[in-house]
DNA sequence: TAGGCCATCTGGTCCT
DNA sequence: AGGACCAGATGGCCTA
């Protein structure tokens, strides 16, 4: 399945395959600066890396076609490297010395164009954890680096992993003497298959910080988890380099000083759907990352 | 203009 | 052997 990269990625700057492909190179050193970070919502920067000589183009198709290669028009995504591998398997590394100059360029090209999609497969990942992640998203909001992403993405899972701790804590003491009964030993998950008896937190103000996510680990912690194994919280706040800049952080809804709760859109969680005043979330998840991310909801 | 982020190229290494 | 993965290099775009 080769999922094309250009249909999903949010990279404005992916590539045509087309125009990637005898966009080719050969001129030494790397590459040819692909699109720019694409973000500010809209900007696209489709400069591929369309650097390279002009001539190098015609040259290389030249060559190609001089040496039985169907200039190939689609990339070698998978589905087209068939094509590109004709070429290189009649030539494989083996006799890389005494492959051709077009063959070698034939074989650079499928390699790199594989890379590409790896590079694109990867992004589309990113992009999919960028979905399900507490952040504002929005044509009005600057989408979230890779490192951001992942710092984020860990904080969350470290503060959805408190907010279980935190809920078997709750219905182990509403329920105090029958939670044994119907919470067999062999329900390690604590809340295994019964979802009914959760407490929705209606009146337990006390339990919803640690149900947040955006809250930072810490306070979660400290307040109502004292020994749920993740009260070394600090460690899960991103380095300090990430907050680029105090003025970001100011701005930077909800992630660096005043997250305004979800960067502006409303908290999907149950408490604050039912009565949340929107900034009792104050503190980041990790306080520092994002840089980025919000200092422009431009 | 510097710094951050990104895409791409490329060569090397590991895995199947 | 071929592909996946990785890291370094290079250069473009954008923002402060």
């Amino acid at each position: 399945m080769d999922s094309d990269a250009s249909l999903v990625s949010s990279r404005p700057s992916s590539p045509e395959p087309d125009e990637l492909f005898l966009a080719g190179r050969n001129k030494g050193g790397g590459g040819g600066g692909g699109g720019g970070g694409g973000f500010t919502g809209g900007t696209v920067s489709s400069s591929t890396q369309s650097d390279s000589p002009p001539e190098l183009s015609a040259e290389l198709r030249s060559a190609m076609s001089a040496a039985g290669v169907v200039v190939v028009d689609k990339l070698g995504f998978k589905s087209s490297s068939s094509s590109a591998s004709s070429a290189s398997s009649a030539s494989s590394k083996k006799d890389k010395k005494q492959m051709t100059e077009p063959e070698l360029q034939q074989l650079r090209l499928k390699i790199n164009s594989r890379e590409r999609k790896r590079m694109h497969d990867l992004n589309i990942a990113m992009d999919g954890l960028r979905e399900v992640m507490p952040y504002a998203h929005g044509p009005s909001v600057r989408k979230l680096s890779k490192i951001a992403t992942l710092l984020l993405a860990r904080n969350y899972i470290l503060m959805l992993t408190n907010s279980l701790e935190e809920m078997k804590r709750l219905v182990s003491e509403i329920y105090g003497g029958h939670h044994a009964a119907f919470h067999p030993a062999a329900c390690p998950a604590g809340m295994g298959a019964h979802s009914a008896p959760l407490p929705a937190h209606p009146g337990h103000p006390a339990s919803h910080p640690a149900h947040h996510p955006i809250l930072p680990p810490a306070a979660v912690s400290s307040a109502s988890l004292p020994g749920s194994g993740l009260s070394a919280v600090g460690s899960i706040r991103p380095p300090h380099g990430l907050l680029k800049s105090p003025s970001a952080a100011a701005a930077a809804p909800g992630l660096g000083g005043g997250f305004q709760h979800w960067g502006g859109m409303p908290c999907p969680c149950s408490m604050c759907q039912v009565a949340a005043p929107p900034h009792h979330h104050v503190s980041a998840m990790g306080g520092a990352a994002l840089p980025r991310l919000a200092s422009d909801a431009k």
